[in-house]
DNA sequence: ACCTTAGTGTTACCGAAGTAACAGACTTGC
DNA sequence: GCAAGTCTGTTACTTCGGTAACACTAAGGT
């Protein structure tokens, strides 16, 4: 009952393995945030918002779900969303987190009933656009061609990285590549760390990695004992980048 | 030495394993074909292949290799390339495989360097043309929009459908489906069977799973005691896909 | 006909991850 | 303050798949 993600403070912190990155300047989160462009922002907000109403998801609602018949695209306007499925056997299963310029539910471009589903991780905002629109637009404006193919190709680059990484990766080393993938797309600098500025469960993280829960909290806790992660008092993930990736390299 | 590929019967039914599916009838290949419409057919086609010259790569050629940077979309008119790419532990991982009619390379669309690599798994015909080409005469010719949305959604779909099965199903479930997304994309109907008209070894068939060879053969030959699948007399998989349907849906 | 090479079938062994079960920590509602 | 619920940490057991090794078949070249 009640959200599960109140909890704020570190969770293991509090009880010997206590491992702080120097956090304390968390709070200079200077938003300067991601090396990925979020790509619709610029001409192609000022081109199809105007005149549109925004919604507001609080967290943990759906904002579109598997098997929804509606082809929309939603532009976040503000927040954290997860987007992913619910397999076959029931579990959920997550392909990626966007935020605030970036657009979800682009899947359903090409088929009657969306194979996908978005969850707000926090208050989020965001305007749907009928798929329609979206391409009358772009007919109309050539020019955000590029940035509409962008879209997809860069989902589509990342959706072979993890079918990659589920090929030939551990647990630890796929761990590493999300917390990586969370940085670029989510994270906020604080210090010489990233700060990942949602809270994320050990069952959300394991969704992202596609491992049983018990294995995430294995793994984290062998990253936090290298000093590769740690967590804010805010209970949020604070990222060693440089540690990760020369870690997730090898 | 000389291609591995020239096997001309099927493997283990020449001693004790044999369990004819009807065949005989292998001949009678209608090229009635895939579900999937090969999106850049027509309307496409005419607008921009004309004036352009085709390539010819022989079996086992590589078409474009992972590190390239001249960002090319490849038409094919006709033949059997696979996609895919080598992984980080060096071995060759296959996304997809597909035939005359569809485009490869399009991941070239927002990375410098390709990611991917296509190698024709028989002798394929396909007309080279720049990004930048296809990016103009979309602009100039709007209703192909859809068309090129459609190419990467597709292939969005399927990369998606793949973290799926990885995330979930075991090696049998996992070979079951990929058989019929060959089946889908690039079989050919023979009686009441489909066939796989190119050959694929073991090897290949493990790239496409994401498993080792081994687990391959095992596999294989279940799914063959359970007349789900066979040879034809050429050493092509018959692929029963209903029984396969049925049984990779539980 | 012989040798080489590629492909397939199979086994014993080992390691990584799933399963199940439970205890401790913290939150929320009563 | 107490009970219920959620989240995290950990361990014993099992299962699936990777590893390594090897035999066997077929094809091609000489």
């Amino acid at each position: 009952m009640a959200s599960p993600n109140h909890r704020l403070v570190q969770p293991a912190a509090k009880r010997g393995l206590e491992l702080p990155l120097d956090l304390d300047n968390s709070l200079s989160q200077a938003a300067v945030s991601t090396a990925l462009v979020s790509v619709f922002r610029g001409k192609f907000c000022d081109a199809i918002l105007p005149n549109r109403k925004t919604i507001t998801f609080k967290k943990e609602e759906v904002i579109y779900d598997v098997g929804d018949p509606e082809r929309t695209f939603f532009f976040l306007q503000d927040g954290f969303v997860k987007v992913g499925t619910i397999t076959s056997d029931g579990h959920e299963l997550i392909y990626d987190v966007r935020k605030g310029g970036d657009v979800v539910g682009e899947l359903c471009a090409s088929e009657p009933r969306r194979p996908d589903r978005a969850v707000a991780l926090e208050q989020t905002e965001a305007i749907p656009v009928p798929f329609e629109d979206v391409m009358e637009v772009v007919r109309r404006q050539p020019d955000l061609l590029a940035r509409l193919v962008d879209v997809f190709c860069q989902a589509l680059n990342e959706a072979y990285a993890q079918v990659n990484a589920l090929a030939v990766d551990d647990t630890v080393h796929r761990l590493g590549k999300v917390l990586l993938k969370l940085a670029a797309k989510i994270g906020q600098s604080s210090g010489p760390e990233v700060e990942i500025p949602t809270y994320l469960t050990q069952e959300e993280i394991a969704q992202m990695v596609a491992v049983r829960r018990e294995r995430i909290s294995t793994a984290l806790n062998f990253l936090r004992r290298r000093r590769m992660i740690g967590y804010t008092n805010h209970g949020h993930l604070l990222l060693n980048v440089k540690a990760l990736e020369s870690y997730s390299a090898s």
